[in-house]
DNA sequence: CTATGTGAATTTATTCACAGCA
DNA sequence: TGCTGTGAATAAATTCACATAG
């Protein structure tokens, strides 16, 4: 169940077989499991194709439905997502990027320009649905309820702060000292 | 089970009671079996202390072990993880940095100084046994084999390459392009 | 003979309902 | 009377074993 979205990590074409299981250091059960749950795309006795493997792994996980994703805050946090490798993998990209900052807005970064923050409300237009919030924890809430104003469906949040969203809204947070925090617990007390 | 590390976030002195349930966004019950799972740290028909609490959880999670952290890579994202706030809800702070440009080796960044890669060395005696790691993916693993080989016991791991390691040592990748990836799914098609 | 797909068994987590202490 | 702690019931995910297609 869980492993699905790591597996097209390796999106490039590559040899095929259940031996992405030790690839993603799972068992052979759990890859054809976690498969059988959304139908049978492998060859017994043979393998996967890779090439079909990962067209419908994005079919699963909606990728291929196009969606366009903004960026908000050009911090430094910011700027690490926009130079992230790792996105085009996954066949989309950031399409668009704000902040509140006008020292930053019309700069270039990464081939996209940066817009002021009032330009959000030209999101639906651009039939981009798709959030990362990387500003200042005092500001996320608001940039929040700006973004599920012009129709954003779905939010990456990187702030500690916990944001609040209609439940339609799919949020995903990021907390880094939480998963720094949890590091301790699998460590002998030495 | 999984809402504990979620739950330390408000370690600041506040209210007591099991209506923290609807703070992390959990049913109460989950709360009090989670707890229970520990041992049991709350008054009945009065709630939790907070500050007890948070004691409690600090011990369970080994944060009261004094685990010193150090962050390797100080380029957009080492930054934003140096200035990221909330890490000191958890009691520990990072306690040095290390990065291989010239330019940026000797910079004051947040109260911390920046150290050349090479002084890695001076992990086990400075007793720093947990790290994150925030440089280039080319040049992740390497990395990691240095850190591993001065008796870093746990890594925070931000590229997208996968790392290998010693099965000992911890490692919990955050992988954005993989979160956001996993966003589309939730949301209709449209 | 190899590697998938899947039902059945086992283990784990989630949810409920209620007893016990303040 | 309110809120915690916990055993029992329910649901879900893991693991196993094996039939089946290539």
């Amino acid at each position: 169940m869980r492993g699905l979205a790591l597996l097209s990590q390796q999106g490039l074409g590559r040899v095929s077989s259940g031996k992405l299981a030790d690839f993603v250091n799972v068992n052979s059960w759990q890859i054809r499991k976690d498969f059988s749950y959304f139908g049978d795309f492998g060859t017994r006795g043979v393998g996967y194709d890779i090439a079909n493997l990962a067209r419908q792994i994005k079919k699963i996980l909606n990728l291929d439905a196009g969606h366009k994703t903004a960026l908000v805050g050009v911090g430094n946090l910011g700027s690490a997502v926009l130079a992230y490798p790792g996105f085009g993998t996954y066949g989309f990209s950031i399409t668009a990027v704000f902040d509140n900052d006008p020292a930053k807005v019309g700069k270039k970064i990464n081939n996209v320009t940066v817009e002021d923050i009032s330009r959000l409300d030209s999101l639906v237009k651009r039939q981009i649905d798709l959030a990362i919030i990387a500003v200042p924890e005092q500001a996320a809430q608001a940039v929040a309820d700006l973004l599920v104003m012009h129709g954003i469906k779905g939010i990456l949040n990187f702030s500690p702060r916990r944001i609040t969203v209609p439940k339609k809204i799919k949020v995903i947070t990021i907390d880094i000292a939480t998963d720094l925090a949890r590091l301790p617990y699998y460590i002998p007390s030495s």
